[in-house]
DNA sequence: TTGTCTTATTGTATTTTATACTATAACTAT
DNA sequence: ATAGTTATAGTATAAAATACAATAAGACAA
């Protein structure tokens, strides 16, 4: 209870795991490390120290922002990694010395979860040589946990959604097919889901609503889109809770 | 991206919400600040900062352990807090500052959720002058942002009962009554149950095994007792999942 | 012993929701 | 015309959730 030395002191960052869905499996979005250094190819998740005066919820939006241009886009605190051994790996404190001019000994992280359509023309980040989309089950080794975080992140992001389905719709373009959103169901929670079960609840959610418009360019037959109806939406959450 | 100073460096903390039910409703463990400063009687949520050597689950086992003295309690991280304005009272830092002997300009905390029986004994910690259940209606304005940790601690403490239907057990005596369970259900999600379907839904569960014993001294017909298998249980939840 | 009080214990009918199935239609490309 | 591909839709069954009330058991007091 004493020395000035055996409390942790140490700096705060955000990482943002960022999902998109390409028609056909979830991607994060990764970055490419820019730092000028050898061996320094690696790509790891977006992410950025916390400034003084914000908040991590604050960082996190910045981050995203940089990425995307969006200035609010949605996302969700998820959890925090605090081992003492994340920053084991000496290349990776080099990195983090490097991109921010700071003696980093400890660093902690919180993570955010967040959803982007994968169509989305991204910003180039000065900070990075590149971004890039990277489906979920062909992910490099990254630095630090990212990759135990993703891990968590793959099972938050069922939770998330049974809480608040509306969020699956920020993954998918504005106008979608019924199987383009079923797909996303069997990705999100890695299993295959019966066609006409799916169809019928499908008919079932008025928030979902069938458009008198079809695909177009495509060699079968054309499938009806829908949009999601963000105000019908509400009414009902409103009802049931 | 330039000057020492625009990252956040900062302390880091653990705060914990620990549940206990008393038969009735929910109640919140508080500890009462032993600070030899004037107005110091405030109750606050146990924590403490992390040390350096440890992550914070471990720091959370900690604070815990001195409580009740359990090596490895049920515990679930669930938020960081992390909002430069949590450290705004002069009086909260100055506690802070007398509490652990170092100049603490920012604090953000992870929360934790915990449970433990109400009657177990609970021990003296040196830190604290006394420690206390609170019933979850009638806490106290507390410092720093602790009374929005425990509010949104009792929307995840559902979440969690859903993940993990077992953790209730946590909260009553090894043998209990059908009615006990349901008041603690209903505590939980503030919201009367049906006592005839909640008969039924806990006959159909295997893990909740009735026993050949009845409540003692109570003055009416003595319940029959309960007592939950965990055995049964990873059983169960193997073959689901 | 009787009656009153309090809580324990249980079943049935209905509705809602989940599941397990396949046949045909529409369109494209050859 | 035909082959290939995907879209679309209904029925029967099972499982789960909901609504609803009468009787039993024991404690206690008169």
């Amino acid at each position: 209870m004493s020395g000035k030395d055996q409390f942790m002191r140490t700096y705060v960052s955000v990482d943002c795991v960022v999902f998109g869905f390409d028609s056909n499996q979830l991607n994060v979005l990764l970055v490419e490390r820019n730092a000028q250094l050898p061996n320094s190819r690696d790509l790891k998740l977006p992410g950025s120290l916390i400034y003084q005066h914000e908040n991590a919820d604050e960082a996190a939006h910045r981050v995203l922002n940089e990425l995307t241009g969006i200035k609010k886009m949605t996302l969700k605190q998820f959890k925090s990694f605090t081992s003492p051994k994340r920053t084991q790996n000496p290349e990776d404190v080099r990195w983090l010395e490097f991109a921010y001019n700071n003696k980093i000994d400890r660093l902690i992280t919180i993570s955010y979860l967040s959803l982007c359509k994968i169509n989305r023309r991204l910003n180039s980040v000065a900070k990075y040589q590149s971004l890039d989309w990277c489906p979920v089950n062909e992910l490099p080794a990254m630095p630090f946990d990212h990759n135990q975080i993703v891990e968590e992140s793959l099972e938050e992001i069922r939770r998330w959604v049974e809480f608040d389905p509306a969020i699956v719709f920020e993954l998918l373009p504005s106008k979608f097919t019924e199987s383009e959103l079923r797909k996303l169901y069997e990705a999100i929670y890695r299993k295959e889901l019966d066609v006409r079960n799916f169809h019928k609840k499908i008919l079932g959610i008025e928030y979902i609503v069938p458009l008198d418009e079809r695909q177009s360019n495509v060699a079968h037959r054309a499938a009806r889109l829908y949009k999601f109806d963000k105000i019908l939406y509400n009414k009902r959450m409103a009802t049931i809770e």
